[in-house]
DNA sequence: AAAAATATTCAACACCATGTCAAAAAATCA
DNA sequence: TGATTTTTTGACATGGTGTTGAATATTTTT
């Protein structure tokens, strides 16, 4: 199949190329052109795999996409499902996958790839909770929602500080701020009194 | 000062072709020249206010930040502070904005613009509360973060659903979920046997 | 209402990334 | 090695870009 080493070579550079620039300014300002000149491709070879430089993005999201997918699928079905453990998973899942996630989920990155990681988050880690809440189908989709951005926000926000912190720890604190808010957080605890 | 009624049209019919064009493809794929059409405005005009579409967008961003900056704080220094009632007062000017809003923070919208907005929500908002979690300065920088991020996000869906759901209840909801998360809400609750 | 100031229109321009092509060269596979 | 596939090369027309100066239109000022 598509295992030629060389169609393999053109698109890790292509790839590599297109992510560094997506570190440095929106897709909107990167060119077909200077993508080539820096992965030292010809500019038809790249035409040969895209048809311009968004569609390479698509293709490099939906790479990823399937693959957090696919990790996620054969997570629930070997380990033991703690609730916390999924969430850890992702965060080491996307702790791997340090610099192409801080290019799609930055400052220049793609709003309709953070929908798709809501859908994947959604469906493997959250759907089970929404039979369990005691609401109607829209409001448990609305907190769903919050949930699944909230915890996309944060991990973009853990990103930038180039995941200093340990992805249980972060997991820890999305899964006790998801379950119980801020309240037990809170200092004036007058309840101890 | 800026307060030619040519300047005022020209900008105000430049940037509803822009909104226009926002809700159907991304900024990149947007050109100058049928901004100018749809708008029915000559391209060297366009040029003499904006350097391009991007920028153009930015300071139609800027604009939007700029006012609901102003709302909060003279919400903030007018009326009593319930809790909620700042997170209302959000939904309902996001509402009040929904086509911009849309455009700006949907599908073909722009992650430095949600950016902008989490600092905003966090600096009128959230700012207070940081002071009172027992927990390091990270930390409740993180679970601010998550609130913030898990705040538009759902604000993003209502919009798609066209804003069907008051403003009221919205924001009860998210101040429930943000204060004690999911817990009261689920089923069984075996506390009360 | 006329004059002065300012904004928009118009036409034309060079520039450059784009997307495509056919033929040659290079690398891979069997 | 020989056959196959991919990449390179150079060339091409196309179309949006950004700028310019003069003409025209509109607003503001006196």
């Amino acid at each position: 199949m598509a295992t030629d080493r060389r169609v393999k070579y053109t698109k890790k550079v292509l790839g590599e190329a297109l992510i560094k620039f997506l570190n440095e300014k929106p897709i909107a300002r990167i060119t077909v052109k200077e993508i080539c000149e820096e992965a030292d491709i010809n500019r038809a070879t790249f035409y040969a795999h895209y048809t311009d430089q968004f569609d390479q993005l698509k293709k490099i999201e939906a790479e990823f996409i399937e693959g957090i997918n696919s990790f996620l699928v054969s997570y629930l079905l070997t380990s033991p499902q703690t609730e916390i453990g999924v969430v850890v998973g992702i965060f080491e899942y996307v702790k791997q996958n340090k610099q192409l996630c801080r290019a799609l989920l930055g400052r220049n990155g793609d709003i309709e790839f953070q929908e798709d990681l809501i859908r994947v988050i959604s469906g493997c880690v959250l759907s089970e909770w929404q039979g369990r809440l005691n609401v109607d189908r829209r409001i448990a989709e609305y907190m769903m929602y919050i949930l699944a951005t909230g915890c996309i926000g944060v991990g973009t926000l853990w990103l930038e500080d180039d995941c200093s912190m340990a992805p249980e720890q972060l997991a820890t604190l999305v899964v006790q701020l998801a379950n119980n808010g801020i309240a037990p957080f809170l200092i004036d605890k007058q309840k101890q009194l």
